[in-house]
DNA sequence: TTTTTCATCGGAAACGTTTGCACATATTAT
DNA sequence: ATAATATGTGCAAACGTTTCCGATGAAAAA
């Protein structure tokens, strides 16, 4: 790899020093114009490019920001990133990606290597096996820049951006009984997770209000595998218990449940109503029966999460991220799953 | 941001100097297996982390290896990536993902960001305006390791990855020849991208084998706005040259078909028969009826990117990547989108 | 005994920046 | 006239590693 031109060379190239040279292209006010003209100029024709490490190092900051997910392919997390890149971008900061795979041993490790100030903040949302988080408070003790949306961390004391879990899981609900369900059935990847946890208080709320008992029998907990998981479902679909309606509380498990009614003789919506937490609008109305969705502000939950940390990192003296929950309200759309026609 | 410990601190703590203690932890013949012991210890107790820039510049490389894709939300460029990482990640490498969002002129701003020597390394698919390529060849030139996976750069002499697209192209379309089409269109993003060139190709031989002469006013190129993308498709199946098969050449422009169809009063696959490149299987088996896929390798290319890069980067002298293609075979799955019952 | 080798370790340079400080020269105030 | 003040630039240290080159002492060979 032929690295180019350093400092000193190109200084070398004008006759002047290289801390002349330096000031001249992070404009400093104590370099004349005239210089400056010319170091930026011989700057150009030379094709000179800072070395990021010496800068970093020097500096102390990397200009990188880290994002942790559970899993990349999921369209609520891809457009998480595209926000967040949006913004950073225009800031010249960079994106290390990492995706824990749902796997709570992988998001330590991931973790532990960022603790050597590799990237200047961490931008993440929880695995669902992540029960013990002793990596992230040891992190956030340090003093280092975290920021969580979706699946957050209510005992990290830092900015955490979700959307409205427990309304959107009270209407959600409601919508399902007001279209005539009275054995709702809640699909969710972990009882750990603060999603699941708000979105199923929203899910009691409305049952409550409504005069439905809820029934532990139809609290469905997936996996990783999505087969285990269209047969859980399936089971209980052919089970003598059976729900007349479905809350999933994430995309995957919508799939899942499309998935397992297709082995059984039901009919969506007439015999099952459905509706999910779901980030592809496209694919919602392309299934059959069409998907009625809560769709997440994913993207806008990106550029939240990236415009806070902007701000901390690139403003002189900032104080810590302020310890509270910033909510961004989701969209229901009804389509043809929870309507019979 | 507190910093931990760094090397002269531990060589302080130890009494030892930090050119001893480096040597230890990089585990040198040259430093006796007591002190190793006791260093290691200490440094364990203190836990230290080297400082990745430090080393960066002392080494002149990071560790660390850039992705650049055209899209985030897509199951085969999610799946890719997720392939690279499972390699990467085992050699302690990290991961820069840039998106370009088909657009050739942040494609050119993010290459030229890069190649300041952040990262050690390039894998990436080109975007669908990419004609000029001027900037890679530059980076190429420079000696930048350089891997292109699906969308290459034919005139660029490195490795690229592909699945078998003319073959693929070809096959896809003599099953629908085999179903009774005769009339089929091809759905393509840009002429200029690698893969709309051998898919179209294998399209127009197997059309020729089989004595059809291909019609122009069936090609469409799509473009970025799916709504426009379904809206140019639909004119297509409602005007007075309807095609009765279509080959898809990217996933999401069968989905833009399935979206088309239903403005439509045709029935796939009766009137219209539907294959397409596609890499979420859990999705095609979804779409009503269930969609006939050529499945590319996405996570097995990923993998083989990473592998070799892997080699050429951990290897003390290793030559430069040579200049071939080395395709990986997709898989055809007939489902129903193809097949009248 | 003297010389060589070997096993361990330390000093200092180097990687490419940024920046505190000093130092000229020119301008203004006294 | 001299002294004070801008204005523009250079020197050198620092960031935290790795590694070249010596240095030391002990053991082995002469």
């Amino acid at each position: 790899m032929n690295t180019g031109v350093n400092l000193k060379e190109l200084a070398a190239e004008l006759k002047l020093s290289p801390s002349t040279v330096s000031r001249a292209l992070n404009d400093s006010y104590e370099i004349s114009e005239a210089t400056k003209k010319k170091v930026i100029s011989m700057a150009e024709k030379l094709n000179y490019q800072p070395n990021p490490f010496a800068r970093s190092l020097r500096e102390n900051k990397s200009k990188t920001i880290a994002v942790v997910i559970p899993e990349r392919m999921s369209s609520f997390f891809s457009k998480v990133v595209d926000g967040i890149e949006e913004i950073t971008q225009q800031y010249g900061y960079h994106l290390l990606v990492y995706s824990t795979h749902e796997d709570v041993d992988r998001e330590k490790k991931i973790v532990n290597l960022l603790m050597n100030g590799r990237a200047d903040a961490i931008i993440m949302s929880v695995s669902s096996q992540t029960s013990d988080i002793s990596h992230l408070t040891r992190l956030h003790e340090r003093g280092f820049p975290l920021v969580f949306f979706d699946r957050i961390c209510s005992d990290i004391p830092t900015t955490k951006f979700i959307t409205n879990d427990y309304e959107s899981g009270f209407e959600g609900t409601k919508h399902l009984i007001q279209q005539g369900c009275r054995k709702i059935a809640f699909l969710m990847l972990s009882k750990e997770l603060s999603i699941t946890k708000d979105r199923y208080r929203g899910y009691l709320d409305a049952l409550k209000q409504a005069g439905l008992s809820p029934e532990p029998q139809l609290n469905i907990t997936c996996c990783q595998e999505e087969e285990e998981n269209i047969e859980s479902i399936r089971k209980l679909l052919d089970g003598p218990n059976r729900p007349d309606g479905i809350l999933s509380s994430v995309e995957k498990l919508a799939l899942a449940t499309y998935h397992a009614v297709k082995r059984t003789h039901l009919r969506i919506p007439n015999d099952i109503k459905i509706i999910s937490f779901f980030s592809n609008l496209s694919i919602a109305s392309l299934l059959n029966p069409s998907l009625t969705t809560i769709t997440q502000p994913a993207f806008n939950i990106g550029e939240e999460c990236a415009k806070l940390l902007m701000k901390k990192l690139t403003k002189p003296r900032q104080p810590d991220l302020p310890n509270q929950v910033i909510t961004i309200p989701s969209n229901i759309t009804i389509r043809s799953s929870t309507i019979v026609v």
